[in-house]
DNA sequence: CCTGTTTCATATCGAACGCTATGAAACATC
DNA sequence: GATGTTTCATAGCGTTCGATATGAAACAGG
């Protein structure tokens, strides 16, 4: 069993082109463009690689998307590592925010977010693909709980803290900011709503709070 | 030129189905699937209207959908009256925000917002359709921030109070609640996210600010 | 009733969709 | 160099897409 993990190819023509570049511009092509208004076509272009090719290499459209798709979100333990070692739950969430804010307006990449904007709708056809969407945000959603969690049992965060509220409002605030950054609004207008929506936790310092 | 308002037809065969009833269900069918991932043929199915008739009444599907989309948005108007009334712009958004989460989680129609969801992305042929969903955010945003600068020149909010910020966040909170109904989230959750964004506003009584 | 106008149902149109059958080409192994 | 295996490029599968041509049907006015 110790020859299982590296699926070598010993014999047969060689693969003509990168599986990992042409993943990569199916990934932007569906973030620009979205999951179903993507086609197969468009796909052969960008990717460079005809359609056999594709299926032959990653199935078909639906499992080629949710490939992108992971490869879109990373690896969740990498976020789990990021807010496990941030000073507090508060950083983390302030830092999630500036990345998406940052990542949402990149000059390299298409606008928004794409597990915000590729599947957002579609046909029943693709209900799959819209609840895999929803999954990776569930899984985003429990790493900021039990990070607010555990900020609250140490006493960081006051006992009455409601963690699924501050989660759920930074992960609204984190998709909201999509579709600004789809309508072109610019990386500092996005920067501004991220700061500005971390005053709502609790022991924020509102200036004019005494007004 | 007195009689150019009503386009009163006086012959002909009577049309043999209701316009308006057509169009609302044109409209919950793009709001529950979207734009481009709606097809003429679901169309026909909920509007009990064959496709050449649709046609003669809308113009194409792209006319029908942005005639959808404003029956969907309503007046702006009626809107800016709203926020005009209001006593104060915090009660305006905090009115409107709560007013989404009931909307996107009402149970005789689609979670979410058509505006979020309906135009999210797609092909280039729709880029005008994502434009004017987006125009639509734009006036949203300016009766916002109208409304804003009118109580910082009250002296109702203090003059350092940044109007873009807090109505971009307004807008952001809103659109993606859209994204947590879509997935599920029910309305106490995007009630809880809505109350809890208006907390980033001046002068909130953050209950633990001086934890 | 006849004429003019508009909408009706039926039957498609060409194009694009996701996907695949087919046989030649390019490798490792023998 | 012959064989086996895998990928290659070409061509096209059946279906669905948005949109329309066509002629009968249903009304108003004369």
């Amino acid at each position: 069993m110790k020859e299982a993990s590296p699926p070598r190819r010993k014999t047969g023509r060689p693969l003509s082109f990168d599986r990992d570049a042409a993943l990569e511009k199916a990934m932007l092509t569906f973030w620009e463009s979205g999951y179903e208004t993507t086609s197969i076509s468009d796909l052969t272009t960008v990717m460079g690689v005809t359609a056999p090719s594709i299926y032959a290499a990653f199935g078909d459209k639906k499992r080629l998307f949710l490939e992108a798709m992971r490869r879109y979100a990373g690896d969740p333990d990498d976020l789990e590592k990021a807010f496990a070692l941030a000073p507090t739950a508060r950083d983390a969430v302030a830092d999630m925010l500036e990345k998406a804010a940052r990542l949402f307006t990149g000059d390299a990449t298409p606008r928004g977010c794409l597990l915000a904007s590729a599947a957002a709708t579609g046909s029943k056809d693709a209900a799959d693909v819209r609840e895999a969407a929803a999954q990776e945000r569930r899984v985003i959603r429990g790493i900021i709980v039990r990070r607010i969690e555990r900020d609250i049992q140490a006493g960081l965060l006051p006992p009455e803290t409601t963690p699924h509220v501050l989660a759920d409002l930074a992960l609204a605030v984190t998709q909201g900011m999509s579709v600004l950054a789809r309508d072109g609004a610019d990386r500092n207008v996005l920067l501004a709503v991220a700061r500005m929506s971390m005053a709502s936790w609790p022991g924020s310092p509102v200036e004019s709070n005494t007004f």
